[in-house]
DNA sequence: CTCCAATTAGTCAGATTAGACTAATCAAAT
DNA sequence: ATTTGATTAGTCTAATCTGACTAATTGGAG
């Protein structure tokens, strides 16, 4: 559903084939949203199915054939109403990445420590990507900078567990 | 690939059948994990091929059958490896969720700020629930911490966002 | 000028997940 | 004694998503 409301959000602001379109969340925002390819095609055909956007065919020189969606009247309707609940709505988020946590003690300790050290590496890492990130397009600033809290708060946690673990 | 790890997790502990794995996760485990129930038989059913569980038949009273899964010594040692992988690793979290953020100026700032506000007010809801969680079994109090974590986060993060739309 | 790697555009088959369903049994209220 | 609603156990179909692929075109190295 959040990835009909990035695509029709985009799509509102110009009109473009899926492949470009696939391109621009690939490298602009890959920071807090991913669709894979056939993913986007996807839910285009569907979309066009029901009526939110049209396609039509652009023949420039002679690259293959490229598929140029635009908004439709009810698109916008449905983009407008898809917005508002995304806002006005949360659904629990879950962290099937932690799930280890679950069989901590399954590990002896000094293992289980080291491998959070490694965990705690790749954090670090993210972490500083997200922060060094060109600045952005307005909107996308919001998700930026909402990635770089949630991986703060994911660092803090896993450094409180393994302090925890130390003193064991 | 995760919620393999939590059902070997689980049947290692004891055998189980299918419906009372599910009905574990689905009240023990609510805040932190989700298996909708065909998805849990369509997986227990993709162990048994690969060896890492095995069922027997289970006829008690006149209860409907049931497939009592155990662990293989193949999937004990599955299971240490996707342990120890998903403790030393650690991928991205999207928060497809967000999506709307993007959008934000596309709306009038005060609809925004109301917006806003509800979605607040449902992670307060979500917050309060999970810190009256009752005590739970040993590995699950992580999950449930890192949680109550992530949402302490998330509202912190949201607060910032309305106070900044606010002062525009 | 030509060959190779990268880019462009999109597709295919298969894995995974979910919503809605069946069908039997038990508990307990009339 | 029987009807009704909840519980138990698992299934069916359709939606969704992904990895791996095709096939043509372009830009540059030699």
């Amino acid at each position: 559903m959040e990835r009909e409301l990035l695509l029709l959000g985009l799509l509102k602001r110009e009109q473009m084939h899926g492949y470009q379109l696939h391109e621009f969340i690939d490298s602009y925002m890959q920071t807090c949203v991913d669709i894979k390819k056939p993913t986007a095609y996807y839910l285009l055909d569907k979309m066009e199915r029901q009526g939110l956007i049209t396609r039509k065919e652009e023949k420039k020189g002679n690259r293959p054939t490229r598929r140029v969606y635009s908004m439709t009247t009810a698109g916008e309707e449905r983009f407008q109403h898809l917005l508002r609940r995304n806002l006005a709505t949360y659904q629990q988020n879950l962290y099937p990445n932690n799930t280890g946590f679950i069989f901590l003690q399954e590990l002896p300790l000094d293992e289980a420590v080291a491998l959070l050290l490694q965990r705690r590496q790749l954090i670090r890492a993210r972490l500083q990507e997200a922060k060094g990130a060109p600045h952005h397009p307005s909107g996308m600033q919001y998700m930026i900078d909402h990635q770089i809290t949630m991986l703060q708060a994911e660092l803090t946690w896993l450094e409180g567990v393994i302090e925890r673990l130390q003193a064991e």
